[in-house]
DNA sequence: AGAGAAAAACTCACTCCGAGAAGAACTGGA
DNA sequence: TCCAGTTCTTCTCGGAGTGAGTTTTTCTCT
């Protein structure tokens, strides 16, 4: 203890060395977002066709640099979820209402040939969102279905560097935090029905529920859902009740939680 | 489509500068390791009293830079779960049985003045670990009691940075994963009993279980434990019946969960 | 042998869940 | 206007799971 100043252990010399940065091979931390939604109980994932170099013309999650200083090209990111909110925003609308997670981090020594990258992948929940035709960034942009990329679909988009594997990890996520937390309503609109939430964990579990036991479930879940005490102007289309309206109640956590059994 | 190539967009601007990485401002990636462990029913986490400047004297979260490339300090980590193990190696003997789970990234401006500063935190699950006595890197370390951290205990170790909020991240991480996954059994011996099973998630949980509801609930998920056919060498100290051996079973997920329930 | 202790099995009331049926409220066409 | 079809909502019922307590089994120590 008492000589605990004067020891040049490693972790000293680290950080004498990083008083010179430049000494040390450089890196670089970018931020991808796995942007999803769901329109027409088909869930989506946002990719751009990469304009530039590496895998040129492939399909890859939006991302980009975090800006760790002030510089030429803009302002530094405060925060890692700054620097994925931005990124996005340069493909896409953003809608008012949110949820932004972080996924992990991808850090492989041989992701990019052209220097170490690490990436931090954030996954964002919206309800449906505007096409990306006014993309400004990128050569294009698309909103893609789960089912057609290269996980055992039709390989019509087959994204770059290990971006399918961020996706699944991003899917998986998801569909385990809609167990256990009220998240289903990320992918809502403020006032939604609870049809509508039973069709978000039909979208996002891939399987339908039984609709009357998940209603049941869903108002003795205390906090999920409050009660508007309105009703929508109309029902379904070829007729029917008029459902009520209910709004996020605020609760993370779910209890009981909703499991998805075995079919 | 048919100009892809020719678009100079700002994906292409950023990669063209990546060549000259140097041109960017630096940056460095870190790892943070909470490892943790049990001991006499008590939960552990390991610190380390930083011998070097910011914060010098302080206790912390073992961890260190992610070595990017080959160079005079070592070989290049070749992946992100590669520099945690070694940073963990630095200062402990590694357990032979262990779990290390990527628990966020930490990435805001003023986390450290000299520059900006990604930390890659790893949460670490093992069996009881020797003290670090032989710490041949660091001024001291020691495994310290979850209750005397910053949050409500008796702040006898103040963590330095936001080490305290990635240490309280891990807390609620592992305790929300022991409901619904078999990650107990990390904290354990390859072979033990269900009186030891019971015991991590009392640690973890800090509540105590009811033990004969406690072992149905484990015998009835498929695949959590598997009977090794044998008995304990004894009982417990005052007597009492040998009580049977188990392994751990493989499964990942744990069906039905073990929910904590309110008191 | 007997007391005490720990593991394991059992009991029981209660809740929760899946599956189906039934009721309520609405649309559109006959 | 009435009826068929549709959708939302509530109800019912058997089976499974849960918390709390008790009992049985098997061991150590005195």
């Amino acid at each position: 203890m008492v000589d605990d100043g004067m020891r040049r252990d490693a972790a000293e010399r680290e950080f004498l060395a990083a008083y010179d940065p430049h000494a040390y091979a450089p890196v670089a931390v970018t931020v991808d977002v796995v942007a999803m939604t769901i329109r027409a109980g088909e869930p989506l994932v946002l990719l751009v066709r990469r304009g530039a170099s590496p895998q040129q013309g492939r399909w890859a999650l939006p991302g980009g640099f975090v800006r760790a200083e002030d510089g030429p090209a803009g302002p530094a990111d405060p925060d890692l979820p700054d620097a994925a909110l931005r990124v996005l925003a340069e493909k896409t609308a953003l809608p008012t209402t949110l949820h932004l997670e972080q996924l992990g981090t991808y850090g492989a020594r041989d992701r990019d040939p052209r220097m170490r990258v690490f990436s931090v992948a954030y996954m964002l929940l919206a309800p449906d969102l505007p096409d990306p035709e006014q993309g400004r960034d990128t050569a294009e942009a698309a909103w893609v279905p789960w089912r057609d990329l290269g996980h055992g679909g039709t390989a019509r988009y087959e994204p770059a560097f290990d971006h399918t594997r961020i996706i699944a990890d991003a899917v998986e996520r998801a569909r385990a935090k809609l167990e256990y937390t009220s998240l289903a309503t990320a992918f809502l609109p403020p006032v939604f029905t609870i049809t509508d939430l039973r069709e978000v964990y039909e979208a996002v579990w891939g399987r339908p529920l039984h609709a009357a036991n998940f209603h049941r479930k869903i108002l003795a879940a205390p906090g999920f859902v409050r009660d508007t005490g309105e009703l929508a102007d109309r029902g379904g289309a070829g007729g029917g009740r008029r459902p009520r309206l209910y709004r996020a109640g605020g609760t993370a956590a779910l209890h009981p939680p909703l499991l998805r059994s075995a079919p």
